[in-house]
DNA sequence: CTCTCCTGCTAGCAGTGCTAGATCTAAGAG
DNA sequence: CTCTTAGATCTAGCACTGCTAGCAGGAGAG
């Protein structure tokens, strides 16, 4: 028995290895660099045993996009937790929001503009989605009036979401981020 | 003279084909399916042709994007100037908006998601790119407050893109649609 | 009618994601 | 302790991508 967990152990070690590799190798270079050689070459084995872990290369991104949401949990739960008043909080989330997509752009891109086969807003999500959800959730409901919770938060989601996404395509002027972030929470403060 | 000026208008002919048939293309199958090989077949010529026209196949799908934008400010001309109130107009944009991406998924990807490399909120963008976004600034002008025009138009821009591109991967229920765009109208229209 | 240029083509390169088949290691049976 | 078998891993290759060098062939100029 204890022979079949040690290989079971080791291959887990492994698929940590591959979404890290692809992790780092995203985040340093892009992920145009992230190819299944590169991929290969990094964790030290051939192509194929990373087919013999993953469906295909979208499911490594996936994979790595789910890591992703549960560093962005942690972020948003530090900031949210860190104000007492609501509004404050709101803003705190909103900017820590903000630097996350700005300091990890690739690792953003993979849990939003790429990783489409990821279920979402469903319940066979992936825990770290939900709990990152759920971190703009609680700190949206104090702050509820009339609306229904979960649609005031998406569209404040929504908010945040296009203001870093055209942001880092150059759609928008970089200078005026703060002033728009204001202006975006301010609206939803209310 | 008029042997070379017809030279030039077989060109620019051929251009505009490749240009519409890269976009039809990309709406009828998707950009994956554009690729240099399928749209030489599609404007019969040879791949290398298309290498005389753009620089690469970024710039063809930046080409399109151009004209996506044409269109975009074209409709939103006509949802903002069919309606006399301000805030009746605002939502009329927004709707507009949003169905404009829900319609041309492809060409909303090629104006906002892909092609980087297009001067944006600089002088040297091109003049479709400002009208769309004049547009939207119309619409907000009479709006505006305490904030800056500028600012604000940006920022409920963002919070179009947002919802149009977390909605279009499955980031959002599609069925609370309506209610986010209402939300966020109502909250850009005090 | 000849020469020249230049347009558009064929063929090919380097790279991509992915996979079939061989190989080699290591576990289990006698 | 040996032999067989099964499974994990690798080598080699496929079909495709964007892009380009270098060659034909027909246009225009003289």
């Amino acid at each position: 028995m204890s022979i079949q967990t040690r290989r079971a152990r080791e291959r887990a070690e492994r698929e940590r290895l591959i979404v890290t590799a692809a992790r780092e190798l995203a985040e340093s270079e892009g992920w145009d660099a992230v190819t299944t050689r590169r991929l290969a070459e990094e964790i030290e084995y051939s192509q194929p045993v990373l087919y013999s872990h993953f469906k295909g290369k979208d499911a490594i991104m996936a994979a790595v996009a789910v890591e992703g949401f549960a560093d962005l949990a942690g972020e948003l739960r530090a900031a949210r937790t860190a104000v007492a008043d609501p509004r404050e909080a709101l803003a705190a989330v909103g900017a820590a929001y903000a630097l996350f997509a700005e300091r990890r752009p690739a690792l953003y891109d993979a849990m939003f503009t790429h990783a489409v086969d990821l279920p979402f807003a469903t319940a066979e999500a992936p825990p770290a989605l939900r709990e990152a959800f759920g971190e703009l959730l609680e700190t949206v409901r104090p702050l509820v009036r009339d609306d229904d919770l979960e649609t005031l938060t998406e569209t404040f989601w929504s908010g945040l979401h296009g203001l870093v996404t055209l942001m880092r395509n150059g759609r928008l002027r970089h200078a005026d981020h703060e002033r728009r972030l204001a202006l975006l929470i301010s609206r939803f403060s209310g």
